[in-house]
DNA sequence: AATACTTTGTGCCATTTAACACAAAGTTTG
DNA sequence: CAAACTTTGTGTTAAATGGCACAAAGTATT
Protein backbone atom coordinates (compact mmCIF):
# COMPACT_ATOMS: atom_id res chain seq x y z
CA UNK A 1 0.00 0.00 0.00
CA UNK A 2 2.53 2.95 -1.28
CA UNK A 3 -0.62 5.44 -1.90
CA UNK A 4 -3.69 5.64 0.13
CA UNK A 5 -6.11 3.01 -1.10
CA UNK A 6 -9.02 5.01 -0.21
CA UNK A 7 -9.30 8.67 -0.42
CA UNK A 8 -9.64 10.22 2.88
CA UNK A 9 -13.43 12.00 3.83
CA UNK A 10 -12.29 16.13 4.21
CA UNK A 11 -14.73 15.73 7.33
CA UNK A 12 -12.34 13.16 9.00
CA UNK A 13 -9.52 15.38 8.43
CA UNK A 14 -11.53 18.18 10.13
CA UNK A 15 -11.99 15.94 13.04
CA UNK A 16 -8.17 14.62 13.53
CA UNK A 17 -7.01 18.13 15.21
CA UNK A 18 -9.76 17.28 18.06
CA UNK A 19 -8.43 13.78 19.06
CA UNK A 20 -4.64 15.72 18.70
CA UNK A 21 -6.21 18.25 21.54
CA UNK A 22 -7.44 15.51 23.70
CA UNK A 23 -4.34 13.26 23.57
CA UNK A 24 -2.22 16.27 24.59
CA UNK A 25 -4.57 17.18 27.19
CA UNK A 26 -4.02 13.37 28.76
CA UNK A 27 -0.44 13.41 27.78
CA UNK A 28 -0.19 16.20 30.23
CA UNK A 29 -2.35 14.53 32.80
CA UNK A 30 0.22 11.52 32.63
CA UNK A 31 -2.14 9.15 31.30
CA UNK A 32 -0.74 6.94 29.24
CA UNK A 33 -3.40 4.51 27.75
CA UNK A 34 -6.93 5.57 26.77
CA UNK A 35 -9.87 3.88 25.43
CA UNK A 36 -12.05 5.36 22.31
CA UNK A 37 -14.87 5.19 24.61
CA UNK A 38 -13.22 7.52 26.83
CA UNK A 39 -12.27 9.79 23.99
CA UNK A 40 -15.41 9.93 22.56
CA UNK A 41 -16.87 10.75 26.05
CA UNK A 42 -14.06 13.63 26.30
CA UNK A 43 -15.12 14.94 22.68
CA UNK A 44 -18.39 14.54 22.87
CA UNK A 45 -18.60 11.84 20.28
CA UNK A 46 -19.25 8.26 19.90
CA UNK A 47 -16.49 6.05 19.75
CA UNK A 48 -17.04 3.95 16.37
CA UNK A 49 -16.60 6.89 15.25
CA UNK A 50 -13.38 7.60 16.36
CA UNK A 51 -12.31 4.39 15.53
CA UNK A 52 -13.70 4.84 12.13
CA UNK A 53 -11.83 7.96 11.42
CA UNK A 54 -8.73 6.15 13.24
CA UNK A 55 -9.01 3.17 10.55
CA UNK A 56 -8.63 5.29 7.47
CA UNK A 57 -4.73 5.77 8.43
CA UNK A 58 -3.82 2.78 10.09
CA UNK A 59 -4.03 0.01 13.49
CA UNK A 60 -3.02 2.19 16.13
CA UNK A 61 -4.93 0.39 19.46
CA UNK A 62 -4.43 -2.74 20.80
CA UNK A 63 -8.17 -4.70 21.60
CA UNK A 64 -8.78 -5.37 25.34
CA UNK A 65 -6.71 -2.23 26.03
CA UNK A 66 -7.26 0.87 23.94
CA UNK A 67 -4.57 3.33 22.42
CA UNK A 68 -1.18 4.19 23.65
CA UNK A 69 -1.49 7.89 24.23
CA UNK A 70 2.01 9.33 22.78
CA UNK A 71 1.85 7.50 20.39
CA UNK A 72 -1.16 7.83 18.67
CA UNK A 73 -0.79 11.46 19.04
CA UNK A 74 2.80 11.36 17.48
CA UNK A 75 1.29 9.08 14.38
CA UNK A 76 -1.29 12.02 14.32
CA UNK A 77 0.68 14.77 14.34
CA UNK A 78 2.75 13.19 11.66
CA UNK A 79 -0.09 12.49 9.32
CA UNK A 80 -1.35 16.36 10.02
CA UNK A 81 1.96 17.67 9.03
CA UNK A 82 2.15 19.18 13.13
CA UNK A 83 5.70 17.48 13.98
CA UNK A 84 6.93 20.68 12.36
CA UNK A 85 6.65 24.42 12.31
CA UNK A 86 4.36 26.44 9.52
CA UNK A 87 5.27 30.02 8.68
CA UNK A 88 2.38 32.31 7.53
CA UNK A 89 1.86 36.04 6.36
CA UNK A 90 -0.68 38.53 7.51
CA UNK A 91 -2.68 40.53 5.61
CA UNK A 92 -4.23 43.83 7.15
CA UNK A 93 -2.94 45.00 10.18
CA UNK A 94 -5.78 46.81 11.12
CA UNK A 95 -7.71 45.59 14.97
CA UNK A 96 -8.29 42.28 13.66
CA UNK A 97 -4.91 41.86 12.61
CA UNK A 98 -3.02 43.22 15.27
CA UNK A 99 -5.31 41.02 17.07
CA UNK A 100 -4.36 37.86 15.55
CA UNK A 101 -0.90 38.97 15.47
CA UNK A 102 -0.77 39.09 19.12
CA UNK A 103 -2.87 35.74 19.54
CA UNK A 104 -0.22 33.25 21.03
CA UNK A 105 -2.47 30.34 20.39
CA UNK A 106 -0.70 30.16 16.71
CA UNK A 107 3.13 30.12 18.62
CA UNK A 108 1.89 27.70 20.74
CA UNK A 109 1.13 25.12 18.41
CA UNK A 110 4.02 25.51 15.86
CA UNK A 111 2.54 28.20 13.43
CA UNK A 112 4.48 31.33 13.20
CA UNK A 113 3.55 34.70 11.67
CA UNK A 114 6.81 35.85 9.98
CA UNK A 115 5.62 39.30 8.15
CA UNK A 116 2.87 41.41 7.73
CA UNK A 117 1.48 43.42 4.82
CA UNK A 118 -0.92 45.86 3.98
CA UNK A 119 -2.39 47.94 1.07
CA UNK A 120 -2.79 50.52 3.20
CA UNK A 121 0.48 52.90 2.65
CA UNK A 122 -0.09 54.78 5.78
CA UNK A 123 0.60 51.26 7.69
CA UNK A 124 3.55 50.59 6.06
CA UNK A 125 6.41 50.58 7.91
CA UNK A 126 4.91 50.62 11.17
CA UNK A 127 5.76 48.14 14.36
CA UNK A 128 3.91 45.64 15.31
CA UNK A 129 5.08 43.02 17.46
CA UNK A 130 8.85 42.09 16.50
CA UNK A 131 8.26 43.12 12.89
CA UNK A 132 7.50 46.28 10.89
CA UNK A 133 4.01 46.25 8.33
CA UNK A 134 5.44 45.74 4.55
CA UNK A 135 3.37 46.90 1.37
CA UNK A 136 2.01 44.05 -0.66
CA UNK A 137 4.60 44.93 -3.44
CA UNK A 138 7.17 43.09 -1.17
CA UNK A 139 4.81 40.04 -0.46
CA UNK A 140 5.91 38.05 -3.47
CA UNK A 141 9.95 38.24 -2.25
CA UNK A 142 9.29 38.14 1.34
CA UNK A 143 6.97 35.04 0.54
CA UNK A 144 10.33 33.22 -0.77
CA UNK A 145 12.52 34.80 1.53
CA UNK A 146 10.95 33.39 4.19
CA UNK A 147 9.49 29.90 2.78
CA UNK A 148 6.00 30.96 3.56
CA UNK A 149 3.24 28.74 2.80
CA UNK A 150 0.03 30.30 4.38
CA UNK A 151 -1.30 33.59 4.26
CA UNK A 152 -4.01 34.91 6.79
CA UNK A 153 -6.72 37.20 5.42
CA UNK A 154 -7.49 40.33 7.70
CA UNK A 155 -9.05 43.19 5.30
CA UNK A 156 -12.56 44.16 5.12
CA UNK A 157 -14.70 42.31 2.80
CA UNK A 158 -14.19 44.54 -0.22
CA UNK A 159 -10.29 43.69 -0.31
CA UNK A 160 -10.60 40.44 0.17
CA UNK A 161 -10.50 38.82 -2.63
CA UNK A 162 -8.21 40.68 -4.20
CA UNK A 163 -5.80 39.88 -1.60
CA UNK A 164 -6.38 35.87 -1.81
CA UNK A 165 -5.87 36.69 -5.60
CA UNK A 166 -2.47 38.02 -4.96
CA UNK A 167 -1.70 35.00 -2.00
CA UNK A 168 -2.47 32.46 -4.16
CA UNK A 169 -0.49 33.94 -7.67
CA UNK A 170 2.85 34.22 -5.02
CA UNK A 171 2.82 29.91 -4.33
CA UNK A 172 0.26 30.42 -1.02
CA UNK A 173 -1.80 27.15 -1.27
CA UNK A 174 -3.49 27.62 2.30
CA UNK A 175 -5.94 30.95 3.51
CA UNK A 176 -7.27 31.55 6.65
CA UNK A 177 -9.80 34.02 6.23
CA UNK A 178 -11.25 36.43 8.20
CA UNK A 179 -13.06 38.47 6.12
CA UNK A 180 -16.52 38.01 5.70
CA UNK A 181 -16.17 36.70 2.06
CA UNK A 182 -16.77 33.44 0.19
CA UNK A 183 -13.65 33.53 -1.48
CA UNK A 184 -13.55 32.41 -5.14
CA UNK A 185 -10.07 29.78 -5.36
CA UNK A 186 -8.86 26.99 -7.67
CA UNK A 187 -9.83 23.26 -6.27
CA UNK A 188 -5.73 22.76 -5.15
CA UNK A 189 -5.99 26.01 -2.39
CA UNK A 190 -7.22 24.98 0.83
CA UNK A 191 -9.23 28.07 2.58
CA UNK A 192 -10.43 27.94 6.00
CA UNK A 193 -12.97 30.52 6.90
CA UNK A 194 -12.90 31.94 10.53
CA UNK A 195 -16.36 34.04 10.91
CA UNK A 196 -18.13 34.39 14.26
CA UNK A 197 -20.84 36.74 12.92
CA UNK A 198 -22.12 33.62 10.74
CA UNK A 199 -22.17 31.32 13.87
CA UNK A 200 -23.94 34.15 15.73
CA UNK A 201 -26.47 33.97 12.87
CA UNK A 202 -27.26 30.97 12.67
CA UNK A 203 -26.92 30.19 16.85
CA UNK A 204 -29.79 32.68 16.46
CA UNK A 205 -32.26 30.56 14.73
CA UNK A 206 -32.71 27.83 17.95
CA UNK A 207 -32.62 30.69 20.10
CA UNK A 208 -35.59 32.42 18.80
CA UNK A 209 -39.09 32.39 20.17
CA UNK A 210 -37.45 31.54 23.69
CA UNK A 211 -37.52 34.26 25.50
CA UNK B 1 -49.08 24.77 9.20
CA UNK B 2 -48.60 25.86 12.52
CA UNK B 3 -45.68 23.81 13.35
CA UNK B 4 -42.56 22.67 10.74
CA UNK B 5 -43.79 20.17 9.23
CA UNK B 6 -39.97 18.23 8.11
CA UNK B 7 -37.58 18.96 10.65
CA UNK B 8 -35.13 22.02 9.41
CA UNK B 9 -31.51 19.88 8.89
CA UNK B 10 -28.75 21.69 10.97
CA UNK B 11 -26.35 21.80 7.49
CA UNK B 12 -29.29 24.33 5.65
CA UNK B 13 -29.71 26.46 9.16
CA UNK B 14 -26.06 27.20 9.09
CA UNK B 15 -26.34 28.42 5.48
CA UNK B 16 -28.72 30.93 5.67
CA UNK B 17 -26.89 33.38 7.31
CA UNK B 18 -24.76 33.30 3.82
CA UNK B 19 -27.48 33.89 1.80
CA UNK B 20 -28.61 36.61 3.85
CA UNK B 21 -25.22 38.07 3.44
CA UNK B 22 -25.09 37.56 -0.24
CA UNK B 23 -28.46 39.26 -0.29
CA UNK B 24 -27.76 42.04 2.03
CA UNK B 25 -24.72 42.31 -0.63
CA UNK B 26 -26.94 42.57 -3.77
CA UNK B 27 -29.11 45.10 -2.09
CA UNK B 28 -25.87 47.48 -1.32
CA UNK B 29 -25.50 47.22 -5.12
CA UNK B 30 -29.14 48.40 -5.80
CA UNK B 31 -29.92 44.64 -7.62
CA UNK B 32 -33.36 43.56 -6.76
CA UNK B 33 -33.58 40.21 -8.33
CA UNK B 34 -31.43 37.27 -8.30
CA UNK B 35 -31.75 33.42 -9.40
CA UNK B 36 -30.42 30.34 -7.87
CA UNK B 37 -27.91 30.41 -10.04
CA UNK B 38 -26.58 33.50 -10.00
CA UNK B 39 -26.71 33.01 -6.29
CA UNK B 40 -24.82 29.99 -6.24
CA UNK B 41 -21.91 31.23 -8.29
CA UNK B 42 -21.66 33.92 -5.72
CA UNK B 43 -21.51 31.62 -3.14
CA UNK B 44 -19.63 28.79 -4.64
CA UNK B 45 -22.43 26.15 -4.27
CA UNK B 46 -24.86 24.81 -6.78
CA UNK B 47 -28.27 26.64 -7.69
CA UNK B 48 -30.58 23.20 -6.63
CA UNK B 49 -28.65 23.01 -3.24
CA UNK B 50 -29.92 26.74 -2.49
CA UNK B 51 -33.61 25.83 -3.62
CA UNK B 52 -33.17 23.28 -1.68
CA UNK B 53 -32.81 24.86 1.28
CA UNK B 54 -34.57 27.88 0.66
CA UNK B 55 -37.92 24.96 -0.10
CA UNK B 56 -37.90 24.37 3.60
CA UNK B 57 -39.22 27.58 4.81
CA UNK B 58 -41.61 28.26 2.16
CA UNK B 59 -42.02 29.43 -1.96
CA UNK B 60 -39.85 32.85 -1.86
CA UNK B 61 -39.32 32.67 -5.91
CA UNK B 62 -41.05 33.34 -9.33
CA UNK B 63 -40.25 30.70 -11.80
CA UNK B 64 -38.33 32.72 -15.38
CA UNK B 65 -37.36 35.08 -13.01
CA UNK B 66 -35.18 34.31 -9.54
CA UNK B 67 -35.87 36.01 -6.55
CA UNK B 68 -36.91 39.71 -5.47
CA UNK B 69 -33.68 40.34 -3.33
CA UNK B 70 -35.54 42.57 -0.75
CA UNK B 71 -38.25 40.14 0.10
CA UNK B 72 -36.08 37.13 0.67
CA UNK B 73 -33.59 39.04 2.39
CA UNK B 74 -36.43 40.24 4.78
CA UNK B 75 -38.18 36.45 4.75
CA UNK B 76 -34.53 34.97 5.88
CA UNK B 77 -33.54 37.94 8.40
CA UNK B 78 -37.13 36.78 10.02
CA UNK B 79 -36.43 33.15 9.74
CA UNK B 80 -32.96 33.28 11.66
CA UNK B 81 -34.44 35.77 14.28
CA UNK B 82 -32.23 38.71 12.75
CA UNK B 83 -34.92 41.11 12.88
CA UNK B 84 -33.59 42.45 16.14
CA UNK B 85 -31.25 43.36 18.50
CA UNK B 86 -29.38 40.31 20.69
CA UNK B 87 -27.69 41.14 23.65
CA UNK B 88 -24.35 39.30 24.96
CA UNK B 89 -21.96 39.22 27.59
CA UNK B 90 -18.52 38.46 27.15
CA UNK B 91 -16.97 36.16 30.05
CA UNK B 92 -12.74 36.66 29.92
CA UNK B 93 -11.57 40.11 29.53
CA UNK B 94 -7.42 38.98 28.29
CA UNK B 95 -5.80 39.61 24.96
CA UNK B 96 -9.14 37.91 23.30
CA UNK B 97 -11.79 38.98 25.00
CA UNK B 98 -10.48 43.12 24.59
CA UNK B 99 -10.29 42.20 20.68
CA UNK B 100 -13.52 40.65 20.50
CA UNK B 101 -15.09 43.51 22.44
CA UNK B 102 -13.74 46.29 19.92
CA UNK B 103 -14.39 44.21 17.23
CA UNK B 104 -17.35 46.46 15.06
CA UNK B 105 -18.72 43.10 13.44
CA UNK B 106 -21.18 42.04 16.01
CA UNK B 107 -22.45 45.54 16.58
CA UNK B 108 -22.84 46.02 12.47
CA UNK B 109 -25.03 43.03 12.62
CA UNK B 110 -27.22 43.74 16.01
CA UNK B 111 -25.30 41.59 18.29
CA UNK B 112 -24.77 43.66 20.93
CA UNK B 113 -21.90 43.15 24.42
CA UNK B 114 -23.60 44.21 26.80
CA UNK B 115 -21.25 43.21 30.10
CA UNK B 116 -17.79 41.84 30.62
CA UNK B 117 -17.09 39.15 33.07
CA UNK B 118 -13.79 37.99 34.54
CA UNK B 119 -13.22 35.61 37.46
CA UNK B 120 -9.84 37.25 38.04
CA UNK B 121 -10.67 39.37 40.67
CA UNK B 122 -7.07 41.78 39.36
CA UNK B 123 -9.24 42.53 36.34
CA UNK B 124 -12.67 43.57 37.82
CA UNK B 125 -13.39 47.18 38.28
CA UNK B 126 -10.92 48.13 35.00
CA UNK B 127 -12.88 49.59 32.33
CA UNK B 128 -13.05 48.22 28.58
CA UNK B 129 -14.86 49.68 25.92
CA UNK B 130 -18.01 51.50 27.67
CA UNK B 131 -18.18 49.48 30.49
CA UNK B 132 -16.42 48.48 33.35
CA UNK B 133 -15.74 44.55 33.96
CA UNK B 134 -17.82 42.69 36.59
CA UNK B 135 -16.99 39.72 38.94
CA UNK B 136 -18.78 36.14 38.10
CA UNK B 137 -21.00 37.26 41.10
CA UNK B 138 -22.72 39.47 39.41
CA UNK B 139 -23.42 37.08 36.46
CA UNK B 140 -26.43 36.35 37.38
CA UNK B 141 -27.93 39.67 37.83
CA UNK B 142 -26.77 41.35 35.35
CA UNK B 143 -28.11 38.84 32.74
CA UNK B 144 -31.25 39.11 33.83
CA UNK B 145 -31.17 42.99 34.31
CA UNK B 146 -30.35 43.56 30.80
CA UNK B 147 -32.22 40.75 28.96
CA UNK B 148 -28.62 38.87 28.45
CA UNK B 149 -29.38 35.79 25.96
CA UNK B 150 -25.89 34.58 24.83
CA UNK B 151 -22.49 34.35 26.43
CA UNK B 152 -19.05 34.41 24.80
CA UNK B 153 -16.57 32.99 26.13
CA UNK B 154 -12.88 34.15 25.82
CA UNK B 155 -11.44 32.20 29.01
CA UNK B 156 -8.35 30.06 28.96
CA UNK B 157 -9.06 26.23 27.95
CA UNK B 158 -9.08 25.25 31.75
CA UNK B 159 -11.49 27.19 33.07
CA UNK B 160 -13.86 27.21 29.71
CA UNK B 161 -16.13 24.63 31.25
CA UNK B 162 -16.78 25.95 34.32
CA UNK B 163 -17.54 29.20 32.63
CA UNK B 164 -19.91 27.56 30.59
CA UNK B 165 -21.88 25.65 33.54
CA UNK B 166 -21.99 29.28 34.96
CA UNK B 167 -23.65 30.80 31.97
CA UNK B 168 -26.11 27.62 31.58
CA UNK B 169 -27.12 27.63 35.03
CA UNK B 170 -27.71 31.47 34.50
CA UNK B 171 -30.17 30.85 31.45
CA UNK B 172 -27.64 31.53 28.83
CA UNK B 173 -29.04 29.26 25.83
CA UNK B 174 -26.34 30.47 23.29
CA UNK B 175 -22.69 30.11 24.00
CA UNK B 176 -20.27 31.42 21.25
CA UNK B 177 -16.99 29.72 22.52
CA UNK B 178 -13.49 30.87 21.79
CA UNK B 179 -11.14 28.45 23.98
CA UNK B 180 -9.97 25.71 22.94
CA UNK B 181 -12.09 23.35 24.45
CA UNK B 182 -15.31 20.58 23.23
CA UNK B 183 -17.83 22.14 25.46
CA UNK B 184 -20.66 19.52 27.31
CA UNK B 185 -23.82 21.38 27.68
CA UNK B 186 -27.03 19.61 27.79
CA UNK B 187 -28.74 19.58 24.54
CA UNK B 188 -30.54 22.14 24.63
CA UNK B 189 -27.67 24.87 24.24
CA UNK B 190 -26.22 25.73 21.32
CA UNK B 191 -22.41 26.39 21.10
CA UNK B 192 -20.61 27.57 18.49
CA UNK B 193 -16.98 27.33 18.46
CA UNK B 194 -14.51 29.52 17.21
CA UNK B 195 -11.01 28.00 16.61
CA UNK B 196 -8.36 28.65 14.40
CA UNK B 197 -5.99 26.83 15.39
CA UNK B 198 -8.06 24.15 14.71
CA UNK B 199 -8.45 25.43 11.35
CA UNK B 200 -5.00 25.64 10.58
CA UNK B 201 -4.18 21.78 12.11
CA UNK B 202 -6.25 20.61 8.98
CA UNK B 203 -5.60 22.60 6.74
CA UNK B 204 -2.13 21.26 7.00
CA UNK B 205 -2.80 18.08 6.36
CA UNK B 206 -3.03 18.81 2.62
CA UNK B 207 -0.11 21.43 2.45
CA UNK B 208 2.13 18.69 3.72
CA UNK B 209 4.82 17.08 1.67
CA UNK B 210 3.98 20.04 -1.47
CA UNK B 211 7.17 21.77 -0.33
C1' DA C 1 -50.06 35.03 -29.91
C1' DA C 2 -46.94 31.62 -30.71
C1' DT C 3 -42.34 30.10 -30.00
C1' DA C 4 -38.13 30.04 -27.54
C1' DC C 5 -36.09 31.02 -23.14
C1' DT C 6 -35.49 31.07 -18.18
C1' DT C 7 -36.06 29.59 -13.62
C1' DT C 8 -38.40 27.61 -9.65
C1' DG C 9 -39.72 23.77 -6.60
C1' DT C 10 -39.33 19.00 -5.88
C1' DG C 11 -39.43 13.84 -6.67
C1' DC C 12 -35.97 10.72 -7.09
C1' DC C 13 -31.51 8.77 -7.19
C1' DA C 14 -26.51 8.77 -5.83
C1' DT C 15 -23.20 9.71 -2.63
C1' DT C 16 -21.53 10.61 1.72
C1' DT C 17 -21.50 10.09 6.53
C1' DA C 18 -22.56 7.92 10.81
C1' DA C 19 -23.81 4.12 13.69
C1' DC C 20 -24.49 -0.76 14.78
C1' DA C 21 -22.83 -4.99 16.00
C1' DC C 22 -19.66 -8.66 16.16
C1' DA C 23 -15.45 -11.63 15.53
C1' DA C 24 -10.83 -11.44 16.94
C1' DA C 25 -7.54 -10.38 20.20
C1' DG C 26 -6.11 -8.82 24.15
C1' DT C 27 -6.55 -8.18 29.67
C1' DT C 28 -8.17 -9.18 34.29
C1' DT C 29 -9.96 -12.08 37.90
C1' DG C 30 -10.58 -15.98 40.75
C1' DC D 1 -5.57 -21.41 33.28
C1' DA D 2 -10.22 -20.86 32.41
C1' DA D 3 -13.90 -17.86 32.47
C1' DA D 4 -15.47 -13.21 32.30
C1' DC D 5 -14.34 -8.73 30.68
C1' DT D 6 -12.74 -5.13 27.58
C1' DT D 7 -11.72 -3.05 23.37
C1' DT D 8 -10.27 -2.75 18.58
C1' DG D 9 -11.11 -2.80 13.60
C1' DT D 10 -14.44 -3.37 10.15
C1' DG D 11 -18.37 -5.41 7.36
C1' DT D 12 -22.93 -4.02 7.01
C1' DT D 13 -26.91 -1.28 7.58
C1' DA D 14 -29.09 3.07 8.31
C1' DA D 15 -29.45 7.97 7.97
C1' DA D 16 -28.26 12.30 6.16
C1' DT D 17 -26.92 15.10 2.47
C1' DG D 18 -26.37 16.63 -2.15
C1' DG D 19 -27.37 16.84 -7.05
C1' DC D 20 -29.96 15.66 -11.20
C1' DA D 21 -33.57 16.45 -14.08
C1' DC D 22 -38.05 17.78 -15.28
C1' DA D 23 -42.88 19.57 -15.11
C1' DA D 24 -44.92 23.83 -14.23
C1' DA D 25 -44.97 28.56 -14.61
C1' DG D 26 -43.30 32.49 -15.66
C1' DT D 27 -40.66 36.06 -19.19
C1' DA D 28 -38.79 37.66 -23.62
C1' DT D 29 -38.84 37.71 -28.57
C1' DT D 30 -40.57 37.80 -33.04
Amino acid sequence: MSTDSVEVPEVVVLRLPLYVRALSQLMSESIDVVSSQQLGSLLQMTPAQIRKDLSYFGRFGKQGRGYDVRFLLSELQEILGLNREWRACLVGVGRLGRAIINYPGFYRENFRIVAAFDGDRAQVGNTIGEFSVQPMSELSETVNEKNISIGIVAVPAQQAQSVIDVLISNDIRGILNYAPVAAKVPMNIVVRNIDPVLSLQSMTFYLRGLE
